[in-house]
RNA sequence: GCCCGGGUAGCCGAAUUGGUCCAGGCAGCGCGCUUAAAACGCGUGACCCCUCGGGGUGUGCGGGUUCGAAUCCCGUCCCGGGCACCA
């Protein structure tokens, strides 16, 4: 297309390009999206239903990957085709700009980590924007801006003030010589990453979310949505909460009972010992006074064998001493091991060698006796059904400069006291540039000094920050609220009862536990009242989760040398290329494989697309030209081709609703092969009539 | 180790709820067009047997349920992903 059309005073009608040149078509209708403001959401209109597509929330690594742009082009195509369906759509993006990779970026760059996530955050929106994803550009969010993370802070309170945060001693890995907590990532073979110098785990005092209490809700949250989420979406809520049934006993000791679940209940007589979780409310109790066990007990709780593998042969397993009897009168070792946790949660279980091979393993590797049937116990009760679930509470307190400041101050006479909500949000100085030594937020007297709350006394502010995932909890709603409100209203906001619950979650299959967490705050947001419309508490009526992209069987990755960048496809083969090429490559609850093959298919298809159209309809956007001319075909062969578009429509719609975006696209090709077919054959009759 | 997926032609994959396995694409081969090549178009396209009409075997492997299994069940092998202060 020349220079002068290209710029061509509307109205003006352009002549087609004869042959597909994705750079300037592409270039032509962004354009004109922006022009108009194209994927602004619409006001309300009682006359249209509202529907809200949520897609993942990228983290601000500075470049999109292939991943990204399948999880957006399938999230796109969906919000389109409701947007043309007539729908008031809600399809914006937000990004998870808080967290360690940024932290480390702005060390390795001398500067502040918010200078380098909005760098990073605004180059990726306008490589969105080059890929023609329609996001309501205007509702964007950061969850390191202030408007955004002063809600993350109210949550907090919020969940205090709910019971559903508790504080719990665990274990961080701590680098002496660099003062500073480390991440596993910057634990290399039990060293620091920076100064090389030993990790050794310490204690700190924690934040956990009670999840705990909402996990009967989240079950019946994904019972009630069979058929309405896909598949993958669907188990994998299921496979994270780990519902497991049994039944559970109770066992006799010389220091009380302990109730021990099981899920093998007809082989409980088979029983050779006791396995519970180092994490076990009761276990103080019931080991009394045995110095040695709790020594080793503290050695098991201070983590370290989680470096390791996970494995039966060499997962910890401490012999307490300890016995307790079971109803037929057997004596069972109790034995302490986290491998319960992962299976159950921290809890008690029956080790029954007969019916798990795990349990095999540990009875062997400690040698223990077999226990002896004898009468029957008289206190014994019947077992009873039980369940246990394998998600359980997580940590949310970072040790880390970059994240939301959590809001508690610590006052010489009050102790803890919460930050009011009328005070928030506390601010994270914006100018921090962390070195990977110390504390910076310690060394900032500017954020530390404050008053009290409670006594108004001098104080000093807590310098630890809430774990990105913390944001992650509630990101599924800023879009809801006009960002100009965002500074004052959020989880009251009306509009958040306008979008939710929403029509649609696309994400990758990778995002099942972030949707599970999710939902649990949604349940509890119902509860503590903003949300008090969600009366199941799920957000979303529909949730799809696609799975990822790999090349040559692996995941793509930096480390194995098999990722594929974006911009050079957008350079190479354009934006609708690509989006066909991830569209067609597989449906989305299945891995999609790439090749360059199916980028060239593709790019084929459009440009015979284009080659056709351009023939035949006089400008240079084939929805606005009148319909094709009429070809001489025979009645017969006009009624099937009108059968093969009202076939082709109906599927491609059905296809669309059930976001099956390969199946669309298929149907879409076919339509054209026959359209093809058509003329084909009727030009063949003419010649036939002619001769 | 535990949890979740997957294994269909030389390659990518259709067949999603049990109903004619392998649609479509790519590679290959043949033909057409061409001085030639590329591009393009048409055809062919699992394996074995064959009297050339057809017959048989084929969805990692072994069993099972069923009138009927890629699909459901049991076992087994292989591959991938997930279980952390990475997001």
């Amino acid at each position: 297309m020349s220079a002068a059309a290209e710029n061509g005073a509307p109205g003006e009608v352009a002549a087609p390009e004869p042959s597909y040149d994705a750079r300037a078509v592409e270039a032509r209708r962004q354009r004109d999206w922006r022009e108009r403001d194209a994927f602004a959401t619409p006001p309300p209109d009682p006359d249209r239903p509202d529907a809200y597509v949520k897609a993942v929330c990228p983290f601000t690594s500075g470049h999109i990957h292939v991943g990204h742009v399948r999880s957006y082009t399938i999230a796109d195509a969906y919000a389109r085709w409701r947007r043309m369906s007539g729908d008031a759509v809600l399809f914006s993006i937000g990004f998870d700009a808080f967290g360690l990779p940024a932290e480390l970026a702005a060390i390795a760059n001398k500067e502040s980590p918010a200078d380098w996530v909005q760098r990073s955050y605004e180059h990726m929106l306008r490589q969105f924007e080059r890929m023609g994803f329609s996001f309501d550009w205007e509702r964007v969010f950061v969850s390191s801006d202030e408007e955004q993370y002063r809600w993350s802070q109210w949550l907090f309170l919020a969940f205090l003030d709910a019971g559903l945060l508790y504080q719990e001693e665990a274990t961080v890995d701590w680098c002496d010589s660099c003062q500073t907590t480390l991440a596993s990532l910057q634990v290399e073979d039990g060293r620091c990453w920076r100064c090389n110098g030993p990790a050794r785990l310490i204690k700190r005092k924690q934040w956990f979310l009670r999840i705990s209490a909402y996990l009967e809700q989240n079950e019946r949250g994904i019972e009630d949505h069979a058929g309405k989420w896909d598949r993958p979406a669907l188990t994998a809520q299921r496979a994270i909460l780990g519902r497991v049934d049994g039944v559970e006993i109770d066992l006799h000791g010389a220091d009380g009972a302990l109730t021990c679940f099981t899920e093998h209940p007809d082989a409980i007589g088979q029983a050779r010992f006791v396995l519970v979780s180092p994490r076990h409310p009761e276990l103080e109790r019931l080991l009394g006074d045995r110095p040695g066990v709790l020594a080793e007990l503290e050695e098991v709780r201070q983590g370290g064998w989680q470096r390791g593998d996970r494995s039966a042969e060499s997962v910890p397993a401490i012999d307490s001493g300890v016995r307790l009897t079971a109803p037929n009168g057997a004596e069972l070792p109790l034995v302490i091991s986290p491998a319960v946790d992962g299976r159950y949660g921290p809890t008690a279980v029956l080790g029954i060698p007969a019916a798990d091979e795990s349990d095999g393993v540990i009875a062997r590797r400690l040698d223990l006796p077999r226990p002896e049937p004898t009468a029957p116990t008289s206190n014994g009760k019947a077992p009873r059904p039980a369940v246990r679930y394998r998600a359980g509470d997580f940590a949310i307190s970072r040790q880390r400069s970059w994240g939301a400041p959590i809001p508690i101050v610590h006052c010489d006479d009050c102790g803890e006291v919460p930050v009011r909500k009328e005070d928030l949000p506390v601010r994270l100085p914006r100018d921090l540039k962390p070195t990977g030594e110390g504390n910076p937020l310690a060394a900032r007297e500017d954020f530390m000094a404050t008053t009290c709350p409670r006594c108004g006394a001098d104080a000093r502010r807590e310098t630890d920050t809430l774990d990105c995932h913390f944001d992650d909890l509630w990101m599924w709603l800023p879009t809801c609220v006009p960002k100009a409100d965002r500074d004052r209203q959020m989880f009251d906001h009306p509009e958040c009862e306008r979008w939710l619950p929403g029509a649609m979650l696309i994400h990758g299959a990778d995002g099942g536990g972030y949707f599970f967490d999710q939902r649990i705050t949604a349940k509890a947001l119902r509860d503590i009242g903003p949300l008090a419309h969600l009366t199941d508490g799920e957000q979303f009526t529909g949730a799809v989760m696609h799975e990822m992209v790999t090349q040559d069987g692996r995941k793509m990755s930096k480390h194995l040398g098999n990722v594929v960048d974006p911009d050079d496809l957008m350079e190479r083969v354009g934006a609708d290329t690509t989006r066909l090429a991830v569209l067609h490559g597989a449906r989305p609850s299945r891995a999609l494989n790439w090749t360059e093959n199916a980028v060239q298919y593709c790019a084929k298809f459009l440009s015979d697309l284009w080659a056709y159209a351009a023939e035949r309809l006089p400008g240079p956007d084939p929805h606005e030209a009148a319909a094709a001319p009429d070809p001489d075909g025979a009645p017969q062969r006009r009624e099937r081709l009108e059968g093969w578009v009202a076939t082709a429509a109906a599927k491609v719609t059905e296809d669309l609703e059930r976001v099956e975006m390969q199946r669309a696209v298929k149907n879409a090709m076919r339509l054209f092969d026959r359209i093809e077919e058509f003329e084909t054959k009727s030009r063949r009759a003419n010649r036939g009539d002619l001769a």
